[in-house]
DNA sequence: GCAATTATCTGACCTAAGTCAGATAATATG
DNA sequence: CATATTATCTGACTTAGGTCAGATAATTGC
């Protein structure tokens, strides 16, 4: 059999190997070396620190450097020792750098858009996309502490309220559930965590607090793109540490049966069953862990 | 907006660049620079003629020259001059080189492996892998002509059938269908075709001919991994240009009201509708065009 | 204040990859 | 058969990328 589960990898790895070669020499376009475009891109977006850049690209003290002189000679960057310690040495674009830099950037949108343009159903295949990536990068999924109400955190809501709105038999209205208020979300009383994806966030959940030894896990989602990595066992048991830390003796958590996979995450990780803790419309099932 | 299309593309992008420098460094864990493996992976994957190589991996004939010969110094290679042309030189792996070449294939499909049982459902990882990969070499979908009975055609068939089945409302039974005699979709009475993607099959059609003006087309097929790149319509515009080639002068088919985007295909691209040919229980639309 | 540590830079060196102008030998063409 | 063409090879050269051993200057730790 040629189209077994391995040969398909390849096939893919293949694919992108190819494809990536026609990309990676487009910035070859502006007549700039690879590192050193690599490099300029870095500073543009907004990495200044030149260990910070360094460790980011992996590269050599001594080719950084150089590098680094490079674009100085060709007037795109500058970099002045830091403020508070002389031996390291920030990096900024110049003006001419800035133009540079959106060349680049205009480029890699211009690609991107191209390639989804010749596709007929765009959405299919970005999820596909998306899937792939988070894949690749699961292992640089990081949880990040963010107040409920900061962008990336109102976007997880938003997909987690459209997807209980499409899973519940009678649909999902937040208003008629009872919101968390934010601060509750947010120490010393709680925290939000979202997961972070190289900029997209991929997954999130609440720990609301009340200021006294029980708490409450609220607002679990995975996105769609990252199911099957293990994000949602990652998101609980990252809440469970924090509760801890916050000296929190009880949690607490209400789900629905629309929703199998999550009761099944709780019942294996060490949640018991309890009677109705509330009275919220939604919620069929009630959890409780001790710490 | 952070998650808009061209972000998620550019996200993708990144994630492959990321992950696929370290695939291609694994090949480096041989001892062996990444030019002499690629030759080598050629010759051993059957590409023995030197000129073939060299056009395949965009090599200038002074590199290739050289790495010819490092891999003869290695005693990886022999190449023996052409038989029919002197001038030409073909390659191919001495029992050594065989090995060798066995020990990347192993590494390969174990790396494959393993990305893939992390995945907690890999088919749907592989999905998504696919219809990546196909939509990143939608120009290099080759459509062939084969036999309907060979292992390529016949995997068309059986994804066929299985989409058959699920989309009509009292399934799909082939034997209940007027299954065509493979000898009247060859040539000279017709011909079958096979989209190809890299090794993997992703879309057929069948033109079913009866030696007279009158021929059909059955089995136009796509996969669901290379949908939405204009696969279906390339194959109906081959078949009719075998279809005038082979002398045809009125193409008939049939089709189901559950499969929509064919029926909008059809009407799209000059065919009109007729009334019923036959008494296949399956079909209830049926097309023809004049050629 | 002095030694150890740290961040960056410089010079010397190396390999891989790629380019280009002939050289060589076989084949095709008139 | 002479000439042009073709496939490959060789030598000379270039660039990109990368490594490593100090040099330099600032900072930290005792």
């Amino acid at each position: 059999m040629t189209h077994d589960p391995i040969s398909r990898v390849r096939r893919f790895n293949r694919a992108v190997t190819a494809e990536v070669g026609a990309l990676d020499t487009s910035f070859l376009g502006r007549g700039r070396p690879l590192g050193a475009a690599r490099v300029l891109n870095a500073i543009g977006q907004g990495q200044s620190e030149i260990a910070a850049i360094r460790d980011y690209l992996s590269l050599d003290s001594g080719l950084m450097s150089r590098l680094l002189r490079g674009l100085e000679d060709e007037g795109l960057i500058e970099t002045v020792p830091d403020q508070q310690d002389a031996r390291r040495r920030v990096a900024r674009l110049t003006d001419t750098g800035r133009s540079e830099f959106q060349e680049y950037e205009a480029l890699s949108n211009a690609q991107a858009k191209t390639f989804l343009a010749r596709h007929s159903s765009p959405e299919h295949l970005l999820r596909a996309m998306d899937i792939v990536a988070s894949s690749l990068r699961r292992d640089h999924i990081a949880l990040e502490e963010k107040d409920p109400r900061h962008e990336d955190a109102l976007y997880c809501l938003g997909e987690y309220y459209g997807e209980l709105a499409r899973r519940f038999d009678n649909g999902f209205d937040v208003s008629l559930s009872r919101d968390p208020d934010a601060k509750d979300m947010i120490r010393p009383r709680g925290v939000f965590l979202v997961a972070m994806s190289d900029g997209l966030p991929v997954g999130c959940v609440g720990l609301k607090g009340s200021g006294g030894d029980v708490a409450e896990i609220k607002r679990l989602w995975v996105a769609p793109s990252a199911r099957g990595l293990g994000l949602a066992k990652r998101l609980m048991t990252s809440a469970e540490t924090i509760a801890r830390n916050l000296t929190i003796k009880i949690l607490r958590l209400d789900t629905n049966s629309a929703l199998p996979e999550a009761k099944q995450l709780y019942r294996g990780t060490g949640w018991t069953e309890i009677d109705r803790f509330n009275d919220d419309p939604y919620p069929d099932t009630f959890f409780e862990k001790r710490l």
